[in-house]
DNA sequence: GCCATTGCCTACCAAATGGTAGGGAGATGA
DNA sequence: TCATCTCCCTACCATTTGGTAGGCAATGGC
């Protein structure tokens, strides 16, 4: 091995690249089933080398869970805040929310998986993370409720973390898509049952999210 | 160690503690996150001892999750089956589903890891576990929609993924409890937290499924 | 030139991993 | 009584784990 056709492309980015491959391999296989040794070969450096960039496999992890969460809050509260004020501004936002992890569904499976195995510090973090963004939704949930535009029997916090659970079951789409899509799936997710699961989840959310206009249930027909 | 009061209790049912211990384990830390040495400390006898009544680490974990598919498989087809009839039967069986996973929420947590850990195979178990009684939720929603019982816009296979994986968010209750009950929680659940998240959760799956009868947005309160 | 810093390397470490070999106590049946 | 079988044990194995020590080439300021 290392015989060659392996220059570094560039010096500094190497701890960047390190982050990527373990973010990678820490969705895919989880912490304890990823070794320093496995990201080490993904980048093509030795085990030593990431070890000068990232003082230990812990650090390491902290540091791609902290550039996950970061994103996830660069990107997502402000589009929530936007979602339960009217129909086609919901559409966008769990549109978006949805897309956050479509795009990579690494992040899904990274957060699901810190969620399993370290509930207690996943804990903390929703508290400090999220918990602003979750209360102003829900405030903005209970004032629709109060205008009528809401379900009035909805539970607002219950209500975002089953919505919240919902995105984040993209990353179990892998093994369920067959039921979504009978062609023989050459381990890829087929667009066709990317589409079905997002369109009933978007649906879900909806229906169980506004009031019943009395016009509602007259106009329900589906292409 | 082993100076004294680990008798063996009973010959024979070692295999099954063994099964419990390793169930529990690898629900809470993964496969790759459970050592064998962690399972025999946790039955109380020696790794080796262990390794003679499962030959491998490998075949014991395919044997707690073959245990863990046939449990599911025996509770839950048959109610689900009555679920799409009438409101009545839906909210006993979508109960019965939560109740199964509620009662430990280990098996959400396993179900949830091997997804994550292990999708192709999973991608197997689900078609030849769970397709037939998907298939026939299916069916019965369709005739649902036909009647006019169901949302006309329901894609009853996502539907019922999407659903599933509600019932399977229970194993990420933990993190999320502290959004339902502000109490400093002590590594448990409360009670109320967990109803909460239960009954929205029901609320959920019942809206989006039941397309809405004429006098459905007038009687909307909740105790 | 010179010296310090950066960045990756080889070589090594103790500990833990999954797994094997084989011994021995206790029951069982002929 | 003796052979066999079951079940758990101690002792060991090669490999892999996360991590350290130290070398060495390149770089850059003085």
């Amino acid at each position: 091995m290392a015989d060659g056709a392996k220059q570094p492309e560039r010096t500094g980015d190497m701890a960047l690249r390190i982050l990527e491959s373990a973010t990678d391999l820490f969705a895919e296989r989880g912490y304890e089933g990823t070794s320093v040794q496995a990201i080490a070969d993904a980048v093509g450096i030795r085990k030593a080398s990431l070890l000068y960039h990232y003082p230990s496999k812990e650090n390491l992890h902290r540091r791609v869970l902290e550039e996950l969460l970061s994103r996830w809050n660069d990107s997502l509260p402000a589009l929530m805040l936007a979602a339960t004020s009217s129909r086609g501004r919901f559409e966008a936002v769990i549109k978006a929310g949805v897309d956050f992890f479509a795009a990579d569904s690494k992040r899904a499976r990274l957060l699901v998986r810190e969620m399993l195995d370290r509930p207690a510090e996943m804990q903390r973090l929703v508290v400090t993370h999220s918990h602003i963004w979750v209360k102003a939704i829900c405030d903005a949930l209970r004032e629709g409720q109060e205008h009528g535009r809401v379900r009035a029997d909805l539970d607002p916090e219950a209500y975002v973390i089953h919505v919240v659970n919902l995105v984040c079951g993209m990353a179990m789409l892998d093994p369920m898509s067959l039921l979504l899509d009978h062609r023989a799936n050459d381990g890829e997710v087929s667009e066709r049952a990317k589409k079905r699961f997002v369109d009933e989840l978007m649906r879900i959310a909806r229906v169980s999210l506004f009031a019943p206009r009395p016009s509602d249930h007259v106009r329900k027909k589906d292409g």
